[in-house]
DNA sequence: AATGAATGAGGCTTCATTCAT
DNA sequence: GATGAATGAAGCCTCATTCAT
């Protein structure tokens, strides 16, 4: 019926995928209120004008510190924007699991899903459009391609598990996940290009969109 | 009842939107070659490393040429990305609209638009992962933007007109159309990071998925 | 009679340890120009503030080039040292070994010896001072230390060979090498230093010294 | 009969030439416990890597102290090598000095001589190979250099003795001098390569050489 | 037209030094 | 007194662009 591959086991359970370890580097508060400062300037940047596209003293003078600073904090460029991915990644994936009604019926879920997304990408557009808008496979480390893995593991197991229930059609979970998922992306994309707002209303839509999409018949 | 702001006059039409100019810049056959062997070294190179990330000299080497050829051919390393995703866009558009089945029925429009966005996908990954997978807001010129803006234009009339039709739900044509790219390019995209296999069957599938979510109850 | 390990074959025969390779790296005749430029200008700084002293762009200046020309030549400095230490030990050691007596009685090649290298401490004090009078076990790599190695392996065989004929006093000819050629650059250094002047009749009184110390009784 | 300058008070008197002033600009004890963690760390890593090529906060890192410390007691890092560089000559004049058989024959002295040294360059390599085996002239300054001086100048003035009583054969005493020391530097960096070990036969060996050189016939 | 050597501005990073704690 | 976080000048190196050939 699939040939999907997952153990048993995980079948009809799926669970917190990534470690929520809430890193504190630098043990004096000065040392990480300037880290985030750091962070949150090299996000905006990366943002706008990407990873190569972004100086390290652009970075520094945007956080308001001396360019030797960043290098306190992090090893190099390129383990800032890892960390800056991890964190950011797993803040996602925080946000959408935390609380998580797993037990709910699919539909439920499905809308809990949409919700939750949408808060984040509401309350932190840049976070989102660094993450999903932007290309990253120049860069990344092993350390982060498993933070990412992890949501698309739990994606996936969601629809595993819905269809074993009966709840959502049959059909590769791989697929319909990143089906859902690039719909999702779309929308905030528009919303990004200002092609479209984010209201409640919209995003309500979409979801019974997606939803009529991938229903049990 | 649509808010959408569309003149009259294109609301049942919808059509070529995009210059098809097949630009010859250089009279010479062969300097049209090296041209070509410029952009296709651009390709493979901005796609792996961004725009950014690839230096001029690293393209003309891949191209075979001299670093300084290329400013024969370019203004500059803006131009050539400018020139690149316009010529690109415009082939996405053409392989699409081409002989598009305009008069007919929705959702056979609905199935030829993924079998050809598919096809160019497949046949031009780099292509479609260069357009589709990167973020290019920095450096798109106008000219550029109005390329992209026309694929989307023409995306949100064939709802307009497939929802007047009452082919298709009824919803933000902006909405929908962003939705239904979205998850092409998720699709895409699942693929291009190995996660899925961009089959007859999967393609087949994922049209049915989405036209589920928007055809007329 | 003696502990020095040296396959029997060398033992009456010692020859031309480097090579003596006329590199030509670049084809054009203003390349090489330019290489040999930047390479008295890195001669010239790196005897006057060592090499972690010295500034890429300062040698750049010096050699009348940009900053960025260096490293179409060397791929990094330490390249630079490296190709530059090896250019001038085989300099040295050509200078010393092209036409040296081989066959003559040990002391007419002791004289030989004293008097080769004078002509190139005095001809090429700079080139002397930075291969002798400066510490380089901080960079030189294995190609380098290699080159170091021949003209040792030389002055070595030199007094295995002479000692075997009973020309020279026995004891290790390591010991005695190094003592002698410590003597020489002793009086280079003084030299170097103002304390006193390279004249022929000091070399000559030098060399008389030296072969005293090590002449058979 | 010899044209180098001595007052004659000087010629048949030669002693102790240097302030063996054992400062102690610290009052604690701790503080002079630190300063000279400090100087050994220092002395360790100029050894390795140069004066250019060793970072302060490395030396204090080594020296187990706050990269702060260091400036407690050293003006500026050109401060700190110039300290350690008279500390060390110094430290190798007196102990070649202290107690030296003054009266005694030459032959005498010259054993002294070569066995204080010896000991000094088997007891403290890093110390010698500090000394004698960089170049200093990039950053010593007057102070170090009169240091310097003193040992150089009192080696002059035992041959200039030795060859007035028809010890020494004629000849530039400073040429002699230059000689005898750098034949001794050639022994010593000839071990600090791992050429040749520096046992009590190999020193005596040794100074026999440089006896026979010099000794009146 | 084509080349690729040359350039120097600018990018990433280090490090001597300072200063608040 | 001691620390080490912070700084920014300066170092090494890259690269977009030019220009002589």
């Amino acid at each position: 019926m699939r040939n999907f591959p997952l153990d048993p086991v995980s079948r009809n359970e799926y669970s917190f995928p990534v470690a929520m370890t809430p890193i504190t580097r630098t043990t004096t508060r000065g040392g990480e209120l300037k880290r985030q400062a750091i962070l949150e300037a090299a996000l905006e940047l990366f943002v706008e004008r990407g990873y190569h596209g972004t100086a390290v003293p652009t970075v520094a003078e945007k956080a308001g510190v001396g360019a030797g600073t960043i290098y306190r904090y992090f090893a190099n460029k390129e383990a800032l924007v890892n960390e800056l991915f991890r964190e950011q990644k797993q803040a996602l994936t925080a946000h959408v699991l935390e609380g998580f009604p797993t037990g709910a019926a699919a539909r439920e879920q499905h809308r809990a899903f949409w919700q939750r997304m949408s808060d984040f990408a509401r309350q932190h557009p840049r976070a989102f459009a660094f993450l999903e808008l932007h290309s990253h496979r120049d860069y990344l480390d092993d350390d982060s391609r498993a933070v990412e893995q992890g949501i698309i593991e739990f994606g996936t197991r969601f629809f595993v598990s819905a269809q074993d229930r009966g709840e959502v059609n049959p059909g590769s979970p791989m697929l319909i996940m990143s089906m859902v998922f690039g719909a999702f992306v779309g929308m905030v994309r528009a919303s990004w290009e200002g092609r479209l707002e984010l209201t409640d209303d919209a995003i309500a839509t979409a979801e019974a969109l997606c939803w009529k999409a991938i229903a049990a018949d």
